[in-house]
DNA sequence: GCGCCGTAGACTGTAGACGAAAGACAATCA
DNA sequence: TGATTGTCTTTCGTCTACAGTCTACGGCGC
């Protein structure tokens, strides 16, 4: 026992900075994802270390797991370059996010319980506040919430691990047209919570399977235009 | 057109060296995979440094890289130990490995051409082989190779990708294990091969699913004895 | 004897410097 | 005029050095 008379939960841990690495790696993937980097670029270590106000090392371990991560190429000797996606990459990413998607909402309808189909409706709610706000930001924002609650909700963290790497991804390449199918989604977010609510494993399968095939018909639309 | 007149192919390319942290992240894994580093094991970065006749610089890179794949965690100002699976965590990889894997046969199925079958149909007559022989090793080998090939049959380079990193985690939680379901498993390969052949996605997915559903099972049954 | 504090050691995190390879450009020769 | 070669700049890969932080151990007070 702890005789100090804190409050528990109260202390804010003091916060640390933290690895600088892993503050330059966010900053980076920033940049990425934004397109302030855009796709094919070189990246210079000494320049980005410069523009960041750091040393090189911490570049230089950022962008290893930037590389391993799949958002820059590391060609040896030559430094690194923003990846560059292609349509069938895309392709296949959407594969494996349709995949990993579908699988997280079968587990959501075996294991969730009444707290969780409440957060989902709650996502919900502020989705389509969003949605009839004509806020499409925020609607994209909580989209994302909404798949990571999913996820939280399947309990299997090397598949929301893999999942969250996934859909970042998917969500760089398809920026460009998010914005379009901001709203249509919120009416397929609310059947797929009550196949999760009924625990119809199969059901919510199946929904999520056709709602990230929607997405990948979205992208291959605006591709061919 | 070059007029050297040296022979076209021949020339073995001038082997280079390679990025030093790339053998290095090669060596550790090796030593991971093999338990000659065992779990929960403090890596310091110096030892390891001196031990393999380099600066720290390679080896801390290559354990940036390491901790991303999920083979090492990297406390903060503490260092890089070892990863400690626990039973929830090779459970989840289990399931994560099904998925992928099933995904991988239908796609295989569904691409398919002669040659690839008769490759099939060459790794398995090799593993036969090697069961006939009692040889544990080139049959485990073996298996990886068969799994490898539907991969690469699948022709979807993302998927290959993140199935291969959680085989291989797989593969190393289960190494006590895996010599015991060594010659049962051809078998079941063969159907598999046969499924692929007749363009039968979905039985090619329920052989595939079945399959790695044994290995979690054979998982279990040691983890409880 | 028990617990706390201070100190020392070790290791990591970061910075800076040097050598080497790759690419670009200009000068030279056929 | 075209290709080739030599040089030069840029940038990466690696090494060494220093500062910050955590852990462990020994001494001190209660």
């Amino acid at each position: 026992m702890l005789s100090t008379g804190l409050p528990q939960g109260a202390v804010p841990k003091l916060e640390r900075p933290g690895p600088l690495r892993d503050r330059v790696y966010e900053a980076l993937l920033e940049l990425i994802t934004t397109r302030a980097l855009q796709p094919g670029q070189h990246l210079v270590e000494s320049e980005l270390a410069g523009h960041l106000g750091v040393s090189r090392q911490p570049v230089r371990e950022a962008l290893q797991r930037l590389n391993t991560e799949g958002w820059v190429d590391l060609r040896p000797a030559q430094g690194a370059f923003v990846h560059e996606p292609t349509e069938e990459e895309a392709d296949q990413l959407l594969t494996v996010r349709t995949l990993l998607e579908a699988e997280a909402a079968r587990l959501a309808a075996s294991n969730a319980d009444g707290a969780g189909v409440e957060a989902l409706e709650e996502i919900l709610a502020e989705g389509l506040k969003a949605v009839d706000a004509d806020d499409v930001d925020a609607a994209v924002a909580l989209n994302a919430r909404f798949h990571a609650k999913i996820m939280e909700l399947a309990g299997n963290a090397v598949l929301a691990e893999l999942a969250a790497q996934v859909d970042r991804r998917v969500r760089w390449y398809y920026t460009p047209v998010a914005r379009q199918r901001g709203g249509q989604s919120w009416v397929e977010h609310r059947e797929l919570i009550a196949a999760v609510a009924a625990h119809d494993e199969q059901l919510a399968t199946r929904l999520m399977r056709e709602h990230t095939e929607h997405t990948r018909r979205s992208y291959h639309a605006r591709a061919k235009s």
